[in-house]
DNA sequence: ATAAAAATAGGAAAAATATACTATTAATAT
DNA sequence: ATATTAATAGTATATTTTTCCTATTTTTAT
């Protein structure tokens, strides 16, 4: 048995030490590696690979997205993700999408070697410790996301603009409509998200991501 | 020659591929592995250490307060900080406390190299792409200090319960006193720290992380 | 083409915020 | 000890925010 690896990771140093270290199992060959998604399909094509391994942050194409494009184009590769994020919301996103298997680099290389091999034989591995989190994230992230659905295209923009700290007479002449527009976007939107205040609209916008600091 | 090195990194995989990496140069041994901060000072305490590779993100201890350890105890010891952040913050603290080197996991392993055999010998080695980024940042870094500095305590206090999204009132309550004397606080703290309503107070509080997300 | 949803705008009133002062009592520092 | 800073509380006023309405136009979806 050779399982045929592909590992992609921004962090060159990283590459080579999990290169170095999966080596010495004689049953696994890394037969490329990649420092973005974008590397990392052009490996899958010229390569019979069997798992690619996949990191999360990474230039040009992310992880996540990179996931994306192997499901949609029909790639036959096992994807493992395999990165430090032990936040739900990556968890969540690459199971919907369909990973193979999501282990963090925090957990011991046997645990790794563990993963490559259960998803080599078509099973799914999901890191023990994250289940019971997938499953209790799975209900809050609902909840907000369906808050976030609910929220309009201008209510978005107008939202941001409140994380920013502007007034609504500002936001008012940043999207040129009249306060009073404002003033109803901005009721509509504390109704919609359940706060009461601009302020607490903006620390959930930002929680949310909707602005970068 | 040969360079005795300790790695401190809680991820345990990161520790063996760095291991397996290292090693295949001859002249660097790595005497011990640490998951923290407590880890490390202990092998230092057990081995005739030249060079601690330290992570910052670990339990415990993380490598800031670790490096400031070291300092005060005047452990005889290189530290070169490994770390994922390129976050200037995280790079102006270690060479204020005074680590000896600051490489990022993103970069080559050479580099790396390079880095353990510079600090060994007893030199300076700042990662060639940060040190514009040292420069810069130390400019308003000192400006946003000097903000949080002149806040007394109680206007911290009051600060993060606005971040909280709690209104005058509320606060009020919380600590018990006036709200007469909470609005006093508040117009202080908006002068003190430059901005101009409650919201952009929150969001300058969440971005110095006043308050946990 | 037509119904539904989104974006626009306004009136009116209550609540909260923000600014500019003065002033007294604690706490801290030299 | 004593000067300084921090924390407290107040008056007064202007501004902004927030809520509860109605209503028209524009977009979007079926």
């Amino acid at each position: 048995m050779e399982i045929k690896l592909v590992i992609a990771d921004d962090h060159s140093m990283i590459r080579e030490g999990l290169k170095q270290l999966l080596e010495l199992d004689e049953n696994i060959k890394v037969v490329a590696e990649a420092a973005d998604g974008i590397e990392a399909i052009e490996k899958l094509k010229d390569y019979n690979v069997d798992v690619l391994l996949l990191d999360i942050n990474m230039p040009n194409m992310n992880g996540l997205d990179t996931l994306m494009n192997i499901k949609k184009n029909n790639i036959d590769v096992k994807v493992l993700i395999l990165t430090i994020h032990n936040e739900v919301d990556y968890l969540i996103k690459a199971v919907e999408i369909g990973c193979d298997g999501y282990v963090l680099k925090d957990s011991d290389s046997n645990l790794l070697r563990k993963a490559i091999y259960t998803v080599y034989e078509g099973e799914k591995f999901i890191q023990p410790s994250l289940t019971p989190v997938l499953n209790a994230g799975l209900a809050s992230k609902v909840e907000i996301d369906e808050k976030l659905n609910e929220l309009t295209r201008r209510e978005v923009e107008v939202l941001k603009l409140i994380a920013e700290g502007l007034f609504n007479k500002e936001i008012a002449s940043k999207l040129d409509i009249s306060e009073r527009t404002v003033k109803n976007h901005v009721s509509n939107i504390f109704k919609k998200i359940d706060v009461s205040d601009r302020t607490q609209a903006a620390v959930f916008a930002i929680k949310n991501n909707l602005v970068n600091l």
